[in-house]
Order: C-alpha cells, then sequence, then structure tokens
DNA sequence: ACCAGTGTAATAGCTAACTAGAACACTCGT
DNA sequence: ACGAGTGTTCTAGTTAGCTATTACACTGGT
C-alpha cells in the first residue's frame, strides 16, 4: 500500500480500515485479517498495525478478542457515527480550506462541480 | 499559531504563506516578514521557518535577496499556478477520499450542499 | 498435551522533524 | 567604518514514528 509521508503510516491504516468497513468490506461482526496479515498485506511494521488497530478499539469500531482476531463491532450505532465523523470531517477540512483562501460557499459548490467537469472530461490517460 | 500535529510544521507554514499570497495579505513583490519575526509569530524555530521558506524560494513563489529580505515572486503566472494549484489539489483530496467511500460525484455536490447549509444553521456558538 | 493461529508487549536501533543556540554573510543607513 | 536588520549555515540534542526481532498469552482443534 501506499502512504502520504506527510502523514503517520499509523493514521492512514486507521482511516483504511475506516473505509474499508463504510464501504462494506468488512462487514459489522467480520473478522478483520490477522495482524500478521495486515502487516504483510501493508508493507508495515506488526507494531504499526497494532498502534493503528489500537485506536479504533478504543474507539470502539473494532473490538478484540485474544487468541480468536479482531473485528469489527456490531453495534451499527457506533459504525454509523463513524461513517458521518469521517465524511463531516472531510467536508470541514474542505470547507476552512477553501474559505481561508477567501472563497464563499457558493463558489465551493461551484468550484467542485468545475472539478469533477473537468476530471470526467480528461481521466482517459494516466 | 496552531498546527496539526499530523503533518509536519514547515509543511503548514508553506500552506500558511500560500494562503497569504492568494488571500492578498501578501501581495506580488511585497516583503515576507523577517525569519525572526515569523519565528515568534509562528511560535517556531527559525530553522523550521527557513525549511519552509526554501520550498517556497525553490518552486519560485518567494525570492530571497540577502541582507535585505524574502519577497513575494512579481511572476504573476507562477502565483496564478500556485493558486490553481493549491485549489485543485484541495478538490482532488475531497474527492478521492469521497470516492473511496463509494460516493458518486453527484453525492459528492449534494453532501457539500448539505454540510454547506448545517453549518450556516449552527455557527452562532463557537 | 500439543500445536497452529491469533493478539500483546518489550527491547533496541534508525530517521525525520523540531528545537536551541551560535556563528557567518550581506545590505543599507549613518 | 560601523551597527542594525536581514538571510544562511552549522552543530547538538530531543522526540515521534517506524522497523526488526523476540518473547509472551490466549483460543481452538487434534
Amino acid at each position: 500500500m501506499e502512504f502520504d509521508d506527510k502523514v503517520p503510516i499509523y493514521f492512514q491504516i486507521e482511516q483504511y480500515i475506516d473505509r474499508e468497513i463504510i464501504v462494506g468490506n468488512l462487514a459489522p461482526g467480520a473478522q478483520v485479517p490477522a495482524v500478521r496479515q495486515l502487516a504483510l498485506t501493508l508493507t508495515v511494521n506488526v507494531n504499526t498495525i497494532q498502534r493503528a488497530l489500537a485506536e479504533l478499539i478504543r474507539e470502539g469500531i473494532l473490538v478484540s478478542e485474544r487468541g480468536k482476531g479482531n473485528f469489527v463491532t456490531t453495534d451499527t450505532q457506533v459504525l454509523a457515527q463513524m461513517k458521518k465523523r469521517v465524511i463531516q470531517g472531510e467536508l470541514a477540512g474542505t470547507y476552512d480550506h477553501l474559505a481561508s483562501l477567501g472563497m464563499a460557499p457558493a463558489e465551493m459548490v461551484a468550484a467542485l462541480e468545475e472539478y469533477i467537469k473537468e476530471r470526467k472530461g480528461g481521466e482517459s490517460h494516466d
């Protein structure tokens, strides 16, 4: 997996797992791949995986069962909150940044629409 | 100044100065505050300021004149490019993140509009 | 009882980011 | 020539993040 070297890997892994859950690749109650397996897949050290998972466990997103594995919580309330938090966080960051560039809310929407349009036009190559 | 401890301070300073230029607080040709002054204002070390400025100088956004100071370039072309790059980068990040959550472009626009609406409603407190 | 698979913890070492402090180089006004 | 203000460079030390490696603890199947 590729990481942005501007932000801690353990944090990016947290976000990665959040997304896997939101998208549905990891359903409520499902077992998360073993830490050693994740370490291989993401090509990072077990300790780094552990650090990411520890935070998710602390938040109640994951539940750890020693000797068995780590599992996605079945508390859909918690998962729904997490999803909302992730999306709101994304939008809030964009909003704040664009606002600090002197952009009005309406302009932000317009800019996003414009960006999407441009992106659709020229995404054949890569 | 407050920093996000998830990303290097020198990088956040780069972005801060980019924004000051885009907004117009730092006009083309204007002198940037002295490094020691910036260090005080932003409560970081001179070396950290230097590292941020060095990158901006490398990019041609700033021009360094030893003994005189650092100045915003008068090359409006470079500044326009920088502005576009900053805004596009912002939108691209949001787009990619939301797309990885399984969101379609139209939904992103809707989510942003929704967020703006909610924000307007409850931003009296703080 | 054993073993394979799992999570957990601890140690040691590396590097990037940041800080502190000092020294150096240049410009301008006097 | 000097001094104040500026950028530039260097050394030393701290901390956070990551890696490598090892050991420990628990579960479930045989």
